[in-house]
DNA sequence: CGCTGCACAGATAGT
DNA sequence: CTGTGCAGCG
C-alpha cells in the first residue's frame, strides 16, 4: 500500500504525522467504515485527512462529498481545515449540521416538500409559545399539560419519524391528548409556514422518501458521506444517512460511544453499535492512543467509565507520563468553590500559564453566575459560552418577528408577538376575536384581520389600531424592499417603533436592549459580508437575503465572537466542552443531585449518560484536573446540604489527592470559636477604600468587604504583593493607615 | 386597554 | 432568586 502510494504521488502531507490506525482509517478503501475514536485520539484530524485523501488520491470532486457535524462551529472548523490543507476554497463541498443541510435541501426543493417558499424556522422558544396558544385553543389546562411537556412529546415523535397519524394509540388518555395536541400544533405550523427543528429533519427525510428521482440525484451526487460524532445521531438522522447512502456507498463515520451525551434529544448510542449490521461489509477501526492527557487523567477517566455497561469497549492509552494526581477539593459552599478555582487560576497565570488554557466546566448554566461574580472581583478576564444567546434576546426576537412578517404575513407566532409591541391599543379582547376568526375560517391571523376589517365586527377604535398595524407591516415591506439587508433591518427597527420603545424604556435594561437592536444591524451586515450562499442554502444566483438571514438567526445560536482573541478563562457546560481541550480543567459542582442531576439519577440509562458526561469532562484535560464539590449550596434561594457526587468516588483513590482546605476550613460554621472583641472591632472597623498595612504584603487598599462578624472577609489590593487578595479579617493583623 | 403589583412556579443539556 | 401569569385599578 505504502509502496503504491509513493509510486503514484507524494501523499506525505496527508499521512506524515499519523499513527498506524489513523493512517489505516484515512487510506481505507471506499466503503462503509466505522472509526471508534476515543477522547483525544485525533478524531478530527482523521476526518479532515480523509477528506483530503478523497480529493487528492481518490480523485473525488468536492461536489461529491458531504460531511455532517453536530455544531455549526465544528462544521466551520472542518471546512477551513480542509481548505487550508489543500490551499484552495472548496465551494462544492457540503459541510454542515444535520439541521443546516436539511434546511438547505428544503429551501432548494420547497415545492416538492410542500412548503411555502418563504417558510420560517421555529426555535424552541417559538415552539413553546405556539404550543401555549394551541393548548389554550384546545381548552387544555396549562397546569396539567405544561407546554414544555407537550413540546417534548412532539419532538420525540419527530425524532422517531412519527407523524400525528401514526402515533401509537396505547389507549391511555395522556397519549390521546398528546396526539391531539401534536396534530393541532402541526396544522398551525402548516398554516403559518413554520418548521421546527425536528420538522427540518423529518421533512428532508420525507422529501427524499417521496421523491425517488430526487433521492437518486443526491445519491449519485454524494458518493462520499462522512459523519462526525455519530454516537449522537438520533433515529431520523440515522435513517437519513441510510437513505442517502445508496449501494454501493462510501460512508465514513467517526464516533465514541463513551461520549454519547445527547440521549435527552433522542440520540441513540445504539446507532453506532448497529452500524455494522445496517451497512454490510462495514469495517471498524479503533483509535486508542491518546495524545492529549497525562496517564493519571486517562486512568481516572477509564476507571470511571468502566462503571457503564454495554460499551463497545476500548482501551485508551498514552505514551505520556503519569503526571499530577487528580485534585479533589471539598468546598464549604459555592462561593468558596469559586474562590478556590479562581485562586488556582491566578497561580497558574502567575507561573506563566495562559488563561485560555484553563476551563471551568459545569453541569448547568445556572452555575456560571457565581464564577462570573468572583472572576469580576478578581479582575480576571473570562468568557462564558452558552447561556442566553444573542438571537434569543427578547428585543432581538421582536425585531426578527417584524422581519418575519415582512417575509411571510402568515407567520402567526410573529404576528402575535408584535401586534401590540410597541403598544398600539390592541388588547386581549381584540386579539381573541382575531384568533377566533382565524380558527373559524382556517386562515392565518393576518388574513383573519384583513377580513374582519372589511366587516363590522370590530369596534371602530380596535379596527383603527389593527389597521395601523397591518399598514405598518405593509409599509415596512414596501419601503425597504429594494434596500440591502442591513438597511432593511435598520429600517424595520426604526419604523416599527421598537427602537424608540426600548430607548425610552428607562427601566433596568432598556438602554442595553436598544444597543442590541443596533447590534442586530451590524450582525446582518457582517452576515452579508461573510456569508457563503452555497453553505447557507441560498440560491447563489439571486439570494433571498432576508430569508437566508432569518434562517441563520434560527439555526445559528449566535454567540458573539467579540473577545475571542483575548486571553480568557473559558466557562461552559460539560456538553459544550465536548471536542475541546484545555491544559487545566476545573470540574465543578460534583454533587449528588446536581451531577448526576436529580432527574437522571433514578434511571440507569440516564445515569450512564451522566457518567459519560463526567468522562467527557475529565478527558478534556491535558495536564491537570480538579474535581470540586461544595458541602452547602444555595439552590432556589435556599441553602441545601450537598453530598459529593458518586462520580468522585468512582475515581480510584490512588489517582487522587485531596486539596487541604486551609483558609477555607476556618470558614466552616462548625463550632466557630467565639469572636474575640478585638477581632470584632477589627472586622467592624474596616472601611472601603481604606488604606491598610499588612506585615507580609505591605501597603494595600480595601476593595470589598463581605460577610459579618467572624466571617468578615475583605478584598485588599496589595501592589507590592501583585494584586488583590481576600483575607479573613478576624485572622489578619492589619494596621490602618 | 395598559400598567402595576403580587403570587406562584420553576431550572439539565442545545440544533 | 427570577420570569411569568393574573387580578385589579387608573
Amino acid at each position: 500500500m505504502i509502496l503504491l502510494e509513493s509510486l503514484v504521488m507524494d501523499v506525505s502531507w496527508i499521512l506524515d504525522d499519523l499513527n498506524d490506525p489513523q493512517r489505516a482509517a484515512v487510506t481505507a478503501p471506499l466503503g462503509p467504515l466505522r472509526v471508534l475514536a476515543g477522547a483525544g485520539s485525533g478524531k478530527t484530524r482523521v476526518l479532515t485527512r480523509r477528506i483530503a485523501w478523497l480529493l487528492a488520491v481518490e480523485n473525488a470532486s468536492p461536489w461529491s462529498i458531504l460531511a455532517v457535524t453536530f455544531t455549526n462551529k465544528a462544521a466551520a472548523e472542518m471546512r477551513s481545515r480542509v481548505e487550508a490543507m489543500l490551499d484552495q476554497p472548496l465551494g462544492g463541498l457540503w459541510v454542515g449540521t444535520f439541521h443546516g443541510i436539511a434546511h438547505r435541501l428544503l429551501r432548494q426543493h420547497w415545492q416538492e416538500a410542500r412548503l411555502p417558499r418563504a417558510f420560517q424556522i421555529l426555535d424552541s422558544d417559538d415552539q413553546t409559545r405556539l404550543l401555549k396558544r394551541v393548548l389554550r385553543d384546545l381548552n387544555v389546562d396549562e397546569k396539567k399539560w405544561p407546554p414544555l411537556a407537550a413540546a417534548g412529546f412532539i419532538n420525540r415523535c419527530k425524532d422517531e419519524m412519527q407523524r400525528p397519524a401514526n402515533v401509537l394509540d396505547d389507549g391511555t388518555p395522556a397519549q390521546r391528548q398528546n396526539q391531539r395536541i401534536y396534530a393541532t400544533y402541526q396544522q398551525e405550523c402548516e398554516r403559518s409556514g413554520l418548521v421546527d427543528f425536528g420538522e427540518l429533519l423529518l421533512r428532508a427525510y420525507e422529501l427524499w422518501r417521496d421523491h425517488p428521482n430526487l433521492l437518486t440525484h443526491y445519491q449519485e451526487r454524494f458518493q462520499h458521506v462522512l459523519v462526525d460524532e455519530f454516537q449522537d445521531t438520533n433515529t431520523i438522522q440515522y435513517q437519513w444517512v441510510r437513505l442517502l447512502s445508496g449501494n454501493p456507498c462510501d460512508v465514513f463515520i467517526v464516533g465514541d460511544d463513551d461520549q454519547c451525551v445527547y440521549g435527552w434529544r433522542g440520540s441513540k448510542v445504539e446507532n453506532i453499535q448497529k452500524f455494522s449490521d445496517d451497512f454490510p461489509g462495514a469495517q471498524t477501526i479503533r483509535l486508542e492512543q491518546n495524545y492529549r492527557s497525562t496517564g493519571v487523567i486517562l486512568k481516572a477517566a477509564n476507571a470511571l467509565i468502566a462503571n457503564n455497561t454495554g460499551r463497545l469497549g476500548k482501551n485508551l492509552w498514552t505514551n505520556a507520563g503519569d503526571g499530577d494526581p487528580v485534585q479533589i477539593y471539598a468546598a464549604f459552599n459555592e462561593t468558596d468553590e469559586a474562590r478556590f478555582v479562581v485562586e488556582r487560576i491566578r497561580q497558574w497565570v502567575e507561573t506563566g500559564g495562559q488563561r485560555r488554557e484553563t476551563a471551568i466546566l459545569y453541569r448547568s448554566n445556572a452555575q456560571s453566575r457565581i464564577f462570573e461574580e468572583i472572576l469580576v472581583g478578581a479582575a480576571m478576564p473570562y468568557r462564558i459560552y452558552g447561556g442566553l444567546r444573542f438571537f434569543e434576546r427578547a428585543e432581538i426576537k421582536d425585531a426578527l418577528a417584524y422581519l418575519r412578517l415582512v417575509a411571510n404575513r402568515d407567520d402567526d407566532p410573529s404576528f402575535e408577538r408584535v401586534v401590540n409591541t410597541p403598544p398600539r391599543g390592541i388588547g386581549g379582547r381584540t386579539l381573541d376575536l382575531l384568533r377566533d376568526t382565524a380558527r373559524a375560517e382556517s386562515c392565518s391571523l393576518w388574513q383573519a384581520t384583513s377580513r374582519l376589517l372589511g366587516g363590522k365586527a370590530l369596534s371602530s377604535r380596535a379596527a383603527h389600531a389593527v389597521r395601523r398595524f397591518l399598514d405598518l407591516v405593509e409599509a415596512l415591506d414596501r419601503d425597504s424592499q429594494d434596500q440591502p439587508l442591513p438597511e432593511r433591518v435598520s429600517h424595520v427597527i426604526a419604523y416599527s417603533g421598537l427602537q424608540t420603545m426600548y430607548a425610552e424604556d428607562k427601566a433596568d435594561k432598556g438602554e442595553m436592549r436598544a444597543e442590541n437592536l443596533d447590534e442586530l444591524i451590524n450582525v446582518s451586515a457582517r452576515f452579508i459580508a461573510h456569508c457563503d450562499p452555497v453553505i447557507t442554502g441560498a440560491d447563489p444566483a439571486e439570494p433571498d437575503w432576508l430569508n437566508t438571514f432569518l434562517a441563520h438567526a434560527a439555526l445559528e445560536s449566535g454567540e458573539r465572537q467579540a473577545g475571542a482573541g483575548e486571553d480568557c478563562v473559558q466557562l461552559m457546560t460539560l456538553h459544550m466542552a465536548k471536542g475541546l481541550e484545555f491544559s487545566l480543567v476545573f470540574l465543578v459542582g460534583w454533587e449528588e443531585g446536581l451531577f448526576p442531576h436529580n432527574r437522571s439519577a433514578a434511571q440507569e440509562r440516564q445515569l450512564e449518560e451522566e457518567r459519560r458526561l463526567a468522562y467527557v469532562g475529565i478527558t478534556r484535560a491535558r495536564q491537570r484536573v480538579y474535581l470540586c464539590h461544595a458541602e452547602q449550596r444555595r439552590w432556589y434561594g435556599k441553602e441545601t446540604q450537598q453530598n459529593p457526587s458518586r462520580f468522585v468516588r468512582e475515581v480510584p483513590e490512588a489517582l487522587t489527592q485531596d486539596v487541604r482546605a486551609r483558609v477555607n476550613a476556618k470558614l466552616r460554621p462548625k463550632a466557630p470559636p467565639a469572636l474575640s472583641p478585638a477581632a470584632a472591632m477589627a472586622a467592624g472597623g474596616l472601611q472601603l477604600r481604606q488604606r491598610v498595612h499588612h506585615a507580609k504584603f505591605g501597603e494595600g487598599v480595601v476593595l470589598a468587604i463581605e460577610g459579618e462578624g467572624y466571617h468578615t472577609r475583605a478584598q485588599i489590593h496589595f501592589p507590592a504583593a501583585g494584586g488583590p487578595k481576600w483575607l479573613v479579617v478576624a485572622y489578619t493583623k492589619l494596621d490602618r493607615l
